[in-house]
DNA sequence: ACAAAAATCAAACTAAAGTATGAGTGAAAA
DNA sequence: TTTTCACTCATACTTTAGTTTGATTTTTGT
């Protein structure tokens, strides 16, 4: 084997450097401590900065809350060909539409301007414009046209 | 006035009260003195961690990314099997309809404001007002919605 | 009973929609 | 060739729609 052999024939040159490695750790050591005492609370200050500071990014990374996107894809699902209305109640209730809105909602699909749903729901022309501007926030529309188109998608009218 | 002379009949009362008020904030003033001088080093350490947990949160803050967390939901929209659409030719012949009218009443039905038309179809929002009054008076309604409604009832538009 | 949600009304806006009228262009029909 | 008609654009105007803010009164769910 000759790495067993170079070792047993070079064995001085090989103690005589890892003394004088071992020597230089130690004087490396003793200066790291002389400093360390020289300067105790600086770098205690040092260390308390850092570990804090470590603290600070844990924390946040583990307390801020993921943004969360919802992206919602609508799935076409094919119902029987019986075109008979079936209202759709739990879309109605997730996008948190009242009685009123829906009524008022029916009347604009009918083709209604504001003032006539006033007319035939014996409110003022306020209150149906309330319903319908909350009726577009709820829907996430713009206009009543987009309303209208996306109540029948979402089977909220005939 | 009454309270000019209240004052002056009670002075020696209030200059009384004041002293003591004084004394007292004094001494309290020199006990948390004594304290932060007595603790002066805690105080300190205290400060620096608070900071450093402040810049560690503020550099988490600033330099990671926004953490997203996208959620797909899937939304059930009911349709119907058989609604192939057909176009009713012969209605739209006797009311007098055109294709570029034809065009904006779709688009109108899809939700799309007169400016949106516009654009879509690469003319003016002149052009799309003429259309849309052409059409309310050949289709004999007042407003978009009435036409749309209409339309979808003679089979102009699915 | 009491808080929360729904319904109502109002004023003062801004933004669209719709009307009336006129006019130019290009293609197809008479 | 002239006329008709769909299509385009424009101005000026009126009406309707939609927003914002704020308030009061009913319902309604614990």
């Amino acid at each position: 084997m000759t790495i067993r052999k170079l070792f047993s024939k070079h064995i001085t040159i090989l103690l005589y450097g890892a003394g004088l490695a071992l020597l230089l750790f130690l004087l490396k050591w003793l200066e790291l401590r002389f400093i360390i005492f020289d300067h105790a609370f600086e770098v205690y200050m040092g260390a308390i900065a850092v570990i804090f500071t470590g603290l600070g990014i844990w924390l946040a990374l583990k307390l801020t809350k993921p943004k969360v996107h919802t992206v919602v894809v609508e799935k076409e699902v094919y119902r029987n060909a019986d075109n008979v209305f079936v209202f759709n109640e739990a879309e109605a209730a997730s996008l948190g539409i009242s009685k009123r809105e829906l009524e008022v909602l029916q009347l604009m699909a009918q083709g209604c301007s504001n003032n006539e749903i006033a007319e035939k729901l014996f409110v003022s022309l306020h209150t149906i414009k309330t319903h319908s501007s909350n009726l577009f926030e709820k829907m996430d529309v713009k206009r009543r046209t987009q309303a209208i188109e996306k109540a029948k998608r979402c089977n909220l009218i005939p």
